[in-house]
DNA sequence: TACTTTTGCATCGTGCGCGATTTAATTGAA
DNA sequence: TTCAATTAAATCGCGCACGATGCAAAAGTA
């Protein structure tokens, strides 16, 4: 039994687990994306693209649950390196189209091996595949849950 | 199976959920800390020094997994707000004490009921209690794993 | 004791996140 | 068709995160 007050211990609460591993994993990340020049949240949005190499500003914030004000000045950052183009669409020009430069799209090529390569280190027989299978699963009702309610 | 270009997919990877998940549970929080005038690392320092009144900023940081580069400016903006006090260790010089102020020790009385609004407002059938604590469990696993790794 | 090394905190610079607001284009309604 | 409402980006300000570096105190070592 969880008392009133116990809920206040940071273990007991879903908020700082999740801020601490989302956290864990960015800074795991970090070293292999720095090799190619990225920050986590630029290969974040370049692997929307690699799916779609053409996007609004407003799809990708859609994919990535942010907003122009992130966005915004992370895609002219992109753009400065030289990974994507940033233009105003013909056919509505409130909207900003965002396209993959071959500099950016080659870029998936060196990004491939990285999921793998990280799953390897982390390697540990204290969580079993099934474990991690359904673990994801929680996570996506999770987020479609908070997202539904936010 | 997984092919390697599908292992490039937002969904297919844990970092992104994870940074997702965070993200939407701080935001889910705000409006409760908001009442408190208290932002989410703020808070997550109130947890800390709600379990032991007298930490150093080491010991803070082991918790939270930060160190005194956020920590520093963090305690001195709550220190601003009256919510605690700093102070230099007599025993040792390098060390700074934080200790709670009457006003952010009361605080606790408030942010008792929080978990439980979130909660509640969050309740949803399509997570079972027994999911929610085997994802807590493996996420603890999780970050433990990742925290030795690095 | 004299020294090197380690430790704890602070500072600096950069890049997010995000609430609030602005601007301009498009849509919707009378 | 006119005007109000909505939408898409952008801008601004603030508060984190965090790598890199600096500095002084303490601990370890010859």
């Amino acid at each position: 039994m969880v008392t009133k007050y116990e809920q206040l211990f940071l273990e007991n609460q879903l908020c700082f687990p999740l801020y601490a591993a989302s956290r864990l994993t960015t800074k795991i990340y970090t070293p292999y994306l720095n090799a190619l020049g990225l920050t986590y949240p630029q290969y974040l949005v370049l692997l929307v693209l690699w799916e779609h190499e053409k996007q609004t500003v407003n799809e990708i914030g859609e994919r990535l649950f942010l907003e122009s004000n992130t966005l915004t000045p992370l895609l002219k950052r992109m753009e400065q390196k030289g990974l994507l183009q940033r233009e105003r669409s013909k056919e509505d020009e409130r909207s900003v189209t965002v396209s993959l430069s071959n500099n950016g799209a080659n870029l998936k090529q060196q990004a491939v091996s990285i999921p793998h390569q990280l799953i390897a280190s982390l390697h540990d027989d204290s969580i079993t595949e099934q474990e991690l299978l359904d673990f994801q699963r929680t996570l996506h009702k999770l987020i479609d849950l908070m997202n539904r309610k936010n």
